[in-house]
DNA sequence: AGAGATAGACAACGTGGTTGACCAAATAGT
DNA sequence: ACTATTTGGTCAACCACGTTGTCTATCTCT
């Protein structure tokens, strides 16, 4: 039995979990003609959401500044994934939309990590996932941001 | 079975273990006096070891180039982390070496890791820690790299 | 001794974040 | 209704972290 495991694995293997099934998706998604996406881009189209989002909102919702979610959002622009529209009831305001290629993205990111953890699935046994994703869902505390981006390196 | 369960769950929990983990980890370590350590910080020390290593080294080990590798020895220099010090043997080579509060860092690092899994123990219990370890070993490509740092958003 | 590989440094750039300042529009308070 | 404050968007400067390209000095191999 692993009597000896040191606490510094732990981490390693849950990014190295994480770290596989993202590299996984864009190897992917690249094949299916979303070659500029990066991790970033998905999550922040999934905190823009179908319904569209101001940039004040989006970063709330992914817990950084107003001014680094409009410059994410000018990415997403200019990789085709959002577009920008006036709003109609703030005169203020613009609602950043997904973009039909965008909503493709987050369709197609969907599918391919239902893919991913049926291959899970196939290795490790339907018991075994259902166990670490309840075990994991039992240590990380709810609501934790996905803010995520530039948390590693700077302050 | 979790028969609902969606494949997008599966990356944020690896992902929110992940970062719980380094959260509370450098929560830790701010309160024991390295207030400015950052994840990115512990990852390269480890990488530079107790014996030292030359920068163009270290951006092998790290998955990056030397000059990335460089610019980081720069800042953990500037923190008081590591030194640079002339090769004995060759003359165009620096070695950075970890100081004593590098050599701290990494100690304290080591022992919070292990007291977080016994958290984790306490909660799950052993044998689903084990469990989840042996399950992420099974699924993690091994030799994964901890390059990771720019790997979010950048090519 | 000369050719090629390697270490380090410099510059320019891209991505993703931060503050601070500013204007225009919405909203609250008297 | 008219100020006062808050809020949305943008600009500018800066930092962390990565990239490629270029350059010099040194090492290594033939």
């Amino acid at each position: 039995m692993s009597a000896v495991t040191s606490g510094y694995e732990l981490p390693l293997l849950l990014f190295g979990g994480f770290r596989a099934l993202i590299d996984r998706l864009h190897e992917e998604l690249a094949r299916q003609g979303h070659v500029d996406a990066r991790p970033a881009h998905g999550f922040a189209l999934q905190a823009i959401g179908t319904t569209g989002v101001t940039a004040a909102e989006l970063g709330r919702r992914l817990g950084v500044s107003k001014q680094a979610a409009g410059k994410t959002v000018d990415r997403l622009v200019r990789l085709g994934y959002v577009e920008r529209a006036a709003s109609e009831v703030d005169g203020r305001a613009k609602v950043v939309r997904l973009t039909s290629f965008g909503v493709d993205l987050l369709a197609r990111s969907a599918a391919i990590f239902d893919e991913l953890r049926a291959e899970w699935v196939a290795t490790l046994g339907i018991e075994r996932v259902d166990s670490l994703e309840s075990a994991l869902r039992a240590v990380v505390p709810p609501g934790l941001r996905v803010d995520s981006f530039g948390w590693f390196g700077a302050d």
